[in-house]
DNA sequence: TAGAATGTTTAAAATGTTTTAAACGATACG
DNA sequence: CGTATCGTTTAAAACATTTTAAACATTCTA
C-alpha cells in the first residue's frame, strides 16, 4: 500500500492506544479496535495478526473481550472457513454502554461499602471510649459526604443517557 | 483504637483502593489519600507509614502526586518539624479538576492526532491508485466520525462544569 | 477417516510497574 | 561545628501484566 497512506493508518493506530492507555484501558486492545475500525472490510484473525505483528493467541483472546464489549462483531464471509472482524462505527453506542455499565457498577460497589463501614461503626458505638466516639462521628460525616456525590454521579449518568 | 471502628477504616480504605483502581488509577495512592481523608487531623509521613505499612520512600512519591492533583495539603504544626498532610475533603473539587484536564488533554492530544492523519492522506492523494483512493475515503470519513465524538465530550465538559 | 486449517488454551518468557532499603542532602538544634 | 531528624532520591527487588510459542481441540474436506 502507499506508504504515506500506511503510515496515516498507523499514526492512528499508535495514538488511539496511546489515548486509551491514559485512560487506564489496554494499549493493545485499543490498537486492535483502530485497524479494525479503519479498514473498510472485516478482518481474519490471520490478517490481524499481520498487521498488529502479534501473536495469533494475543490477538485471539483480545479479540474476545472487544467483541464481549460489543465493539466488534463476528462475521461471516462466504467461501472462507476463517472468522472475520469488523468494528462497530458507532462510537457513542461503544463508548456509552461500556462508562454507563462500569460507572454503575462502581456505584453499587461505593454505596455496599459504605453501608458497611457505617454499620460497622454503628455496631461498634456502645464499646466507645469519648475520644472514639469523636473518631465515629468523623468517619460517618465524611462517608455521608461521599453517599452526596454519588446522587452527583447518578445525575452525571441520566445526562450521559440524553447525549449517548 | 477500638476493633471495630478500625475495621469500619480499612474496609473503607480497601474499596476505595479496589474501585479507583478499576478507574485506572493507582491503588495505593487511592488509599493513602482514603486514609487522610478519614482522619480527624493532619497526619505526619510517619504516621501514613505506620498506618499504611510502607516504605518511607513509597509514601513520599505517592503523597507528593496527591499534592499535586490538590487532593492533599501539606500543614504546618507547631512545634514539630515534621510534614503533615490533610485531605482536600471537597471531591467534587478534587475529582472534578482532574477530570476535566484529563479530558481536555486527551482531546487535544486526539485532536492534534486527527490533524495529522487528515493531512497525511491529503499529501497522499496525488499518489495513490483508484484502489487506494477508496481506502483513503474510507479513512477520511471514519476519521471525521471521531472529530464528531469530540463536539460531544465538549458538551459533556460543559454540563460537567455546571454540576462540579 | 486422515490430515489440513482454524481458533483457543496455557505455561513460561518478556516487559512494565510498584515498592523497598539504603544512601543522600538538607535543616534544626544543642 | 557535630549530631539528630527529616524528606527525597535511586538502584535493585518484588510483583503484576502482557505476550508468546507450542500444544491442543475442533471443524472441514478430500
Amino acid at each position: 500500500m502507499n506508504k504515506k497512506l500506511e503510515l496515516a493508518e498507523d499514526r492512528f493506530i499508535e495514538h488511539i492506544g496511546n489515548i486509551c492507555n491514559k485512560f487506564g484501558l489496554n494499549n493493545f486492545l485499543a490498537q486492535l479496535y483502530g485497524v479494525l475500525y479503519l479498514s473498510n472490510r472485516p478482518l481474519s484473525l490471520d490478517e490481524l495478526t499481520e498487521k498488529m505483528q502479534a501473536s495469533k493467541g494475543n490477538i485471539s483472546i483480545n479479540i474476545r473481550v472487544l467483541e464481549q464489549w460489543g465493539a466488534v462483531k463476528r462475521v461471516w464471509m462466504r467461501g472462507s472457513r476463517k472468522d472475520f472482524y469488523e468494528a462497530e462505527l458507532n462510537l457513542k453506542k461503544v463508548l456509552g454502554e461500556r462508562i454507563k455499565s462500569s460507572f454503575q457498577k462502581h456505584m453499587s460497589d461505593m454505596s455496599s461499602m459504605l453501608k458497611e463501614s457505617n454499620q460497622l461503626i454503628k455496631s461498634a458505638v456502645d464499646e466507645l471510649s469519648d475520644e472514639e466516639k469523636d473518631i465515629a462521628k468523623v468517619y460517618e460525616a465524611r462517608l455521608k459526604k461521599i453517599e452526596e456525590l454519588n446522587g452527583l454521579v447518578s445525575t452525571a449518568l441520566s445526562f450521559a443517557d440524553k447525549i449517548l
